[in-house]
DNA sequence: GTTAAGATTGAATGCGCTTTCAAAACCATA
DNA sequence: TATGGTTTTGAAAGCGCATTCAATCTTAAC
């Protein structure tokens, strides 16, 4: 059918490839030990040696394998890669850039999908073990501190969103707490005095920081914090639209809603346009994470942005710094407000 | 800090797993041929020498090392998967379909993205191969069916997004034709007659198909084709977003915009958001794919169902069953057409 | 009570590569 | 030219497991 394409590389032996070390090895006529020290530049080689065997590599198409590489050798330049759910977006965003910063070093990256339970966690990092990666990145952990610290005594480990730092665990966490305090400090500036505020699942550090931040930014303006405009919401957008239901149906009064995450603020975007409100003219709306999407919406979303492909990036750098024996020191930038369309200077109260 | 989460498994072992199948064979009091065989099932043994295995296992906490299974065996567990972009919502839902069908079945996916560049895809499977995956599964490639074909000659390989079958080849394709098709007739059936179109990057052959099936319900209504009306697309949403710019630009007159996937139609309704038009009140618009975030648009996106999810699964498992000897037969549900919000009777034209 | 066929089991070999360990080749110095 | 110290190179021993092959133990038929 359509098949234009043309093709790239001459993807010569694309059988299979069993091309072994030791073919290459007679081809040049070295010893296998010498082909291998080439290979991993483990020592030295005459010149002479070394063409030999880059040459018969070449004419033979040798690629050597990994899995025998990583059973001999026990590296086998793979990192592991712990991911609540492969398919959200701010994942995505993660992964991606871990791929990024693996991929020239010559590492692969190896996903595994926790899917918030701790138990599939746990099971995650067994089998990654088993694989015998030579690292480990946890995106977002749900396990103990002191489980992770046990992964970490048998290899690097980074994990993101928790402050937990040991000889070879290493960690990236957001300043959440800030990022929800610029938020509200937003809506406040804008006169906005009752904030509805949907919170994060609870069960994350990160969640209960920004509820955390939402409150410090309402006592620095002096407005008493009011527990009916807080909703308890679960991070993806069904459990938005819930909560703003929810604030309707107890008929409270609000001229803004802060949504601990950008996908609630998405939830929380259907509820007002199916009861007729406008944003941001009835209601300001701001959201936390800028994912991709947020700036498509409309209005498009004012919220807080997580740099999810830097700590992706940040992540892979700080576990590959470990594993050459350095001591990573990488740092997240600090929360940064984007002011969109969906925010604005209150006008009424519903 | 917070780790009040309480640990699942005992992990025990948590460090390393220096465990090894000969330890098991010996505190069990078999020989490790014994010990491989009850674990693969690759032979009958006596009840009394399988109860003292497992029990051994268990004490020692013995996890087999894939790495040496693959070596020595020559089947891996692993799936390569590639995909175009990991961090594009659609693929992350189909990669998830992969990743619940493999993993009951004791594989686990081996992900990796080629973003769109058919140089990069040919190294995908390359390393792929390299890694002595047991198959493979390309979402969407952009190579050629002949390098398609040379893949499948060492192993199981599935496509999607192509009609292409041979022996160890098999292709699951979405109709994008009548997909859009009736996308477009809805829109018809709404009253429109000037409906512009947003393309898909023609590169790929959903992209043309979808088309085809704009200009077939065009034609099928007896509204002859505008080529003013159509705008290159190239499926993110920024292109979206510029091809409507275009239309406005150049004056275009249309009362709908049906755009190739979700995303451009996201990026064109921002276009239309930043120019006063409101959706649907003054244009329709319809998209394609039925991304998890177009139910959250405002208004909620009409579109075209496309299962992501559906895919992943099914893909997965006809790789499972061309490596289990048996031809997959797997089929993808028709193109069903979702109307939501944002497209309604014509009314005025801009 | 034998013997042949069948069911279990273990010893040994190898998957493809890395890595000691020691031999071979080289160099400079005496 | 001989000698001690360096390099460069190869032989051999695994890494942890699957698997073939032959040995051992059962069971059934004679």
């Amino acid at each position: 059918m359509n098949n234009k394409n043309k093709d790239p590389a001459p993807l010569r032996s694309a059988s299979k490839s069993p091309v072994t070390l030791e073919m290459v090895a007679k081809l040049a006529g070295v010893s296998p030990s010498t082909v291998s020290r080439i290979l991993n530049g483990t020592a030295v080689v005459s010149d002479a040696k070394r063409e030999a065997v880059v040459e018969a590599t070449k004419t033979l198409g040798f690629v050597p394998n990994p899995l025998a590489r990583g059973l001999a050798g026990g590296r086998t330049f793979s990192i592991g890669v712990v991911t609540q759910a492969i398919d959200s977006p701010f994942y995505g965003a993660a992964l991606r850039g871990i791929e990024d910063e693996l991929d020239p070093a010559g590492y692969s990256p190896l996903f595994m999908s926790a899917h918030w339970d701790p138990v599939a966690e746990a099971r995650c990092l067994e089998v990654l073990h088993a694989r015998r990666v030579d690292g480990i990145v946890v995106l977002m952990p749900r396990l103990s501190d002191a489980a992770l610290q046990a992964s970490a005594q048998a290899l690097p480990v980074v994990v993101t969103g928790r402050e937990l730092r040991a000889a070879q665990l290493f960690s990236l966490n957001f300043d959440n707490f800030t990022g929800a305090l610029r938020a509200t400090e937003h809506l406040l500036a804008l006169g906005h005095t009752r904030i509805a505020f949907i919170t994060g699942d609870e069960e994350h550090p990160d969640a209960s920081e920004r509820h955390r931040g939402y409150r410090a930014a309402l006592q620095a303006a002096g407005i008493a914090f009011d527990p009916q405009l807080v909703v308890p919401g679960k991070y993806h957008e069904i459990s938005g639209l819930e909560a703003f239901n929810h604030l309707v149906a107890k008929k409270r009064k609000f001229t803004a809603i802060f949504a601990a995450n950008d996908q609630m603020a998405a939830g929380a975007a259907l509820g007002l346009f199916q009861h007729g409100l406008r944003v941001p003219e009835d209601v300001s709306l701001v959201g936390f994470d800028d994912l991709p999407t947020s700036v498509y919406a409309t209005p498009p979303l004012s919220t807080i942005h997580q740099p999810a492909y830097e700590l992706g990036r940040l992540a892979a750098a700080s576990v590959l710094q470990m594993i050459a024996g350095t001591q990573p020191t990488a740092e997240l930038p600090s929360p940064e407000l984007l002011v969109r369309g969906s925010s604005a200077q209150v006008r009424s109260s519903p």
